[in-house]
DNA sequence: TAGTATAGTAAACATTTGTTCACTTTGTCA
DNA sequence: TGACAAAGTGAACAAATGTTTACTATACTA
């Protein structure tokens, strides 16, 4: 079965980070030829796991993504492989992985944005924020995590997404140092 | 500077999807001496990024992962090589690949647990549920993302993190398909 | 300015790699 | 039962891999 190699495959390589050679194929699969590696391996590029760059063998992004499903309101989300939609999260969170960095988030200064003490946000701090973002900055010497807003003179503020919390209009400065990407959050162990 | 090879080490493997060959490296770093790769080769596993297993060389953790910074109050978020603190994206959000997927989340029930619209849960399948947990459901029929409670004597039923919506009984029967381990939302292209 | 460590070169190497060939075993189903 | 495709074997191969050696250029520092 196809299938079962599959996943010894993906096992490997979320332990080693790596594709197995044909040796280590051998090993895992409890074959003894060569030949039947190449085949193996030649399937999985035929079902779009894994290709070939020269002699190199790498993995494709469906070989990393989970397949993503919809809500359909009546009837069961499309599981199996009617489902062409496939979704790697390192990829799909991380366009820059040089200038990003993950920030744990304290306070619940962003509750109504749905940022919650606890979460980790993606932070990138190249690209230039505008008004509406989520941003990392530094306000009259302090750092902290807000929404940026323009008034009505052009100034930048920043605000609060709870109620409970006053918009923030800088004293002397206002520097912004990236702005959130994304937002994530894990429930349960 | 060995910084920027480390760079350009993971450009090509964000680009392939996998480590470099010392004969692909001699042409990222313009040199033309497998001897200079293989030193270079060996900094970066003794700064921790690239190990070997037997004669195979493989990223480390900490060669996906990116820097994890806490929000001082006053002063900035330590940044450099203090930090020891790294993570990964893949490993920290997806424990069992082979047992999870991604929803794509429609309609506001959740909102009070920070879950919107267009937000993706990742789903476990083979986990039990315990009340408290947000499920992935199907409740007489119809499936859903719901908060799993228990009624005074025991029976499960479904709860809304929304005033608008109130909570669901289970008219026939009550099927929980999987619990949402994790939530990610994307802010900006 | 001389001395020394650092970074790079070039060639030679044993291993290991992926690939190909011809052949055998296994299982399926008509 | 027999025929045939699918899956596996084992040996042979060129090409590429990582490693080692000895030597040279560059840059730093005392």
């Amino acid at each position: 079965m196809i299938s079962e190699k599959i996943s010894q495959i993906k096992k490997f390589y979320y332990k080693h980070k790596r594709l197995p050679s044909y040796a280590e194929m051998l090993k895992i699969f409890g074959l003894s030829s060569k030949k039947s590696i190449y085949d193996i391996v030649y399937k999985l590029i035929d079902v779009g796991l894994l290709k070939k760059e020269g002699k190199k063998l790498a993995p494709t992004t469906k070989f990393f993504s989970l397949p993503v499903l919809g809500l359909v309101k009546a009837g069961f989300p499309i599981l199996a492989d009617e489902t062409r939609d496939y979704l790697s999260l390192d990829d799909y969170l991380i366009e820059d992985p040089q200038s990003s960095f993950l920030l744990r988030v304290s306070g619940d200064s962003l509750v109504e944005v749905g940022i919650f003490e606890g979460d980790y946000v993606v932070i990138n701090k190249t690209k230039t924020a505008y008004p509406g973002d989520i941003v990392l900055a530094e306000i009259d010497g302090e750092w902290t995590l807000k929404i940026l807003r323009k008034d009505q003179q052009g100034s930048p503020y920043l605000q609060p997404a709870n109620p409970r919390y006053p918009p923030l209009y800088p004293k002397l400065k206002l520097d912004i140092f990236g702005i959130v990407k994304a937002v994530i959050r894990k429930l349960r162990n």
